[in-house]
RNA sequence: GCCUCUUUAGCUCAGUUGGUUAGAGCGUCGGACUGUUAAUCCGCAGGUCCUUGGUUCGAGCCCAAGAAGAGGCGCCA
């Protein structure tokens, strides 16, 4: 007999028909109902076993994490908890599971035990629900992207440029790296490497998607990506995955426009694909909000922050502006801030953004218009000659989750700010050469993908919404 | 990289001023239980108190160094 998904299962309308289910013991409860798991979805099927039937031997291996092949009738449930139950006939042990070892009890876990177990956290409802919803949100982003006309663009992820300049970089090479072969002044001669030059892990995929956009209009790029600086926050990986979409003929307001139509599209679908997943992981954040004191307690909860990110229109400002507002600010004032906030021109510290997001406007904040020195070179420079056309989207609990900005389209003006941040333009002609056959106005923006799986889950750490984390110190599984 | 905190049973934690035999809940294991919903009831077992060194008559507790984990900051997505 053919095996049905547990998901198919329980939408299914009872009528005592044969059905075999297969998946892994959550729980065996009064010698009688085993709670049947599969993945497919949050959800379990009962089981129900009359002992009478079975070998006694087969039932002591019925055991939590074990898997089983069942076969049965299903049938309306005489007990309140679900819909349907199976009557079962048939039990084999797929894969025995020893209680006395197996890490993963009936008993609450923390996420800090379960990420030393990554490779078992999967078949907890939490992470089962997490990666669940992480697909969605990826086949989310595809769909938005391709309904609008983008094309999907695999960008490399090896790279030799290093001109970006958006973090460290991981080298990648085949030398020999107890005896490699040396240039005349003793350093490694990259030029005996595998690629016959340095190369390393690609940080961002937004120089070689200009490349693509210049030409096919609309593209965005969602793979990984690497950095090899030393972050240890709850907000940073080493490797994670970016979506940056680029499209020529865009200035910076339609790029806000774009990312800002994104993020409330991604959310709405997973608000009405993922209920189950999300009304799980919402209960779970409204009972640890419980044990928190008041004061730290969010003003809304986690349905609430989604429904309220699609039903709103972001805030837009100018750094300018955000400065002006920081600095009359109260924790201005009273010298709440870390980093008291004097004059224009110094970067934002993560406290002033999430006053800005979290206190003073309490929705997600479009920053504008940022001065050029903070910036990549690759920004357009805007008339005032002091500042360029980037924007960040900063998210409550989260912090900035796009980057953007329209790019400097002028050869002169980009060839002149390259020379001033000190950026081999011989070595990025391939680059310059969009600006040399029919340049043209083009924006685009990355968004942090784990920080949007972050987000919508409700999680707290982002090696918690990836399934094998990498981070300072540890590339386990 | 910097700052703070944590590390005691499989898990989550308590452990008083440094004092003799280190506790609890959950889980496991054994037993009872044929309508349970992370069932319930009874019982047993389970410890390199992170490691190393030091102070002391005596260290889970004090000191030093190291390791691992968490939070904050910086870098950013």
């Amino acid at each position: 007999m053919q095996r049905i998904p547990v998901k198919e299962v329980l939408s299914t309308d009872p009528s005592g028909q044969q059905i075999t289910v297969m998946g892994w013991v959550r729980s065996f409860r009064s010698n009688r109902f085993i709670a049947l798991n599969d993945g497919s979805c949050l959800g379990n099927l009962q089981v129900v076993v009359d002992f009478e039937q079975f070998d006694e031997a087969l039932l002591k291996r019925v055991t939590v994490g074990a898997a089983l092949s069942v076969s049965g009738s299903l049938v309306p449930s005489q007990g309140s908890g679900q819909r349907q139950e199976l009557q079962c006939s048939s039990i084999e042990i797929l894969g025995d599971c020893d209680p006395g070892v197996y890490p993963l009890q009936p008993k609450k876990h923390s996420l800090e035990f379960l990420r030393q177990i990554a490779h078992l956290r999967f078949r907890t409802n939490t992470f089962g629900a997490i990666f669940r919803i992480r697909h969605q949100i990826a086949f989310a982003i595809h769909e938005f992207f391709h309904n609008r006309g983008f094309y999907y663009m695999h960008s490399p992820i090896i790279t030799a440029s290093d001109a970006e300049g958006a973090g460290e970089m991981f080298r990648v090479t085949t030398l020999d790296l107890h005896n490699p072969p040396r240039t005349e002044n003793g350093q490694p001669d990259f030029s005996q490497d595998f690629f016959g030059r340095s190369a390393h892990l690609t940080v961002s995929g937004q120089l070689e998607g200009e490349l693509a956009a210049l030409a096919l209009s609309k593209i965005y790029t969602f793979g990984p990506t690497f950095r090899a600086e030393n972050s240890n926050t709850p907000r940073h990986l080493a490797e994670f995955w970016m979506i940056e979409p680029e499209v020529a003929f865009a200035d910076l307001n339609s790029n806000m426009d774009l990312a800002e139509g994104l993020l409330k599209f991604v959310i709405g679908k997973i608000l009405s694909v993922c209920e189950e997943d999300l009304k799980f992981l919402h209960d779970r954040e409204v009972e640890e909000e419980k044990t928190k004191p008041q004061n730290e307690r969010s003003e809304m909860n986690l349905l609430e922050r989604l429904r309220f990110c699609v039903d709103h229109d972001f805030v837009r400002l100018s750094y300018t502006e955000a400065i002006d507002i920081l600095r009359n600010s109260n924790p201005n004032k009273k010298g709440k801030f870390q980093f008291p906030v004097e004059k224009w021109g110094t970067d934002l510290q993560s406290e002033h953004e999430r006053y800005l997001v979290e206190k003073h406007f309490k929705k997600p904040v479009i920053l504008t218009d940022y001065p050029k020195e903070i910036k990549a070179f690759y920004m357009r420079q805007n008339e005032d000659g002091k500042t360029v056309a980037a924007m960040d989207i900063l998210f409550p609990g989260i912090g900035e989750i796009v980057g953007g900005s329209q790019r400097e389209e002028r050869l002169e003006l980009l060839e002149r700010r390259m020379e001033e941040m000190h950026i081999p333009a011989e070595e990025m002609y391939w680059y310059l050469d969009t600006r040399r056959f029919g340049s043209c106005p083009h924006a685009g923006f990355g968004l942090g993908f784990e920080r949007l799986v972050l987000f919508i889950t409700g999680m707290n750490n982002i090696r918690d919404v990836i399934p094998f984390p990498r981070f300072p110190g540890n590339a386990e599984f």
